[in-house]
DNA sequence: GTACCGATGTCACTTGGCGACATCACCGTA
DNA sequence: TACGGTGATGTCGCCAAGTGACATCGGTAC
């Protein structure tokens, strides 16, 4: 049997990617992506919380990345967020256009990815908002901030993903935020 | 058996409410639900489509309410958005604080639900914006609004919520609305 | 009465997920 | 070299979430 498999995390984030791909997440059973991967369902549970978290190994990184950004910017909060954000476009995606696409065709399929995908989210912004307070930001201050970064971030990601663009997502980000800004202080009274 | 039993499912609703707040919702299991309401398991299935929608039967009102007032308010979008979510506040939850907090700390207390819950504001979401482009918006500026305006509800709503508060959710999100433009209009310098 | 229909119950099955225990490889040590 | 320990893995059995197929009952129209 297959005692001490070298990386048996990585071959069954592979082995998960494939088949997900191959058959559809829902068509997918743990035990196949054990099997593929040459491991026991009972491996991929100690590996992984659930069937879900095979594809979010990645967010682990990102949020890392973003805190440690954040902590070290020396700007507004909410201009923090969308630098980190930014340069998280720089350091972690911009490479990876055909893989996230991939991926995000698996995650749009599948109702109970996309909810794991908003929870990854939102645990993102707690952690974000945790390092903005840690540099002296008030609660509500950080909170708004991030949670209005994090939405920034999903648009433009959003858009990025989208077959027909070809912008970078440095760029996106930066659009977004600045419409955004447009958008909330605008205080006239017109609906188009 | 229990054939014909009136208001099925709103005696399978309030059978998990109490069971959730007697045991918390994992220790719960759908037949213990079914049973309480003197009905069958399969019953339950046909009803919600899982466990957890049992608790999220409001939010189809709520969504309505929504939509139904932003396409109605001549306001810019985000404030529109916001005047909705303040009509909302005063039609539907006014009255409700203490349930809304039993509610609230079942949510709490499982990560499932959690997620059921994010699902269920973008959703929320995603029929606003709808809303918002039928009236003309365009499509950058439908997203932002609304994703604005779920996290400024959001906020708003956990502060109200929050054991030691007691001012209305209507001037609550007022405030946060507030703060909103407060934080993204903030000039910083363009870091990075 | 009968024929139909919609709401429910029954049964069997697949899969997610987990606890308990058995193994095996490897490692340091006497 | 033999030994015992440790950590990663496999095996087994279980419960609960969901679902499809089929049976059943109450009422209703004809």
């Amino acid at each position: 049997m297959a005692r001490w498999q070298p990386d048996a995390r990585g071959r069954l984030e592979a082995a998960a990617f494939e088949l997900f791909r191959e058959r559809g997440f829902e068509q997918t059973t743990v035990a196949d992506i054990a099997a593929r991967a040459g491991l026991d369902k009972r491996t991929f549970y100690r590996l992984f919380g659930d069937k879900r978290e095979a594809l979010f190994s990645g967010s682990g990184r990102l949020e890392e990345l973003l805190v440690k950004t954040v902590a070290e910017t020396d700007a507004t909060a909410f201009e923090a967020v969308v630098a980190a954000f930014r340069r998280a476009a720089e350091d972690i995606f911009a490479d990876r256009l055909e893989l996230v696409r991939m991926r995000q065709s698996i995650i749009a399929s599948s109702p109970e990815l996309q909810e794991r995908e908003l929870r990854k989210g939102t645990a993102l912004g707690a952690a974000v908002s945790a390092a903005l307070r840690a540099k002296g930001c008030d609660e509500t201050t950080a909170t708004l901030a991030t949670e209005s970064g994090v939405t920034v971030f999903r648009v433009a990601y959003a858009r990025w993903v989208a077959p027909d663009s070809d912008a970078a997502l440095t760029d996106l980000i930066a659009e977004v935020a600045a419409e955004l800004r447009a958008i909330t202080s605008a205080r006239g009274k017109l609906p188009t």
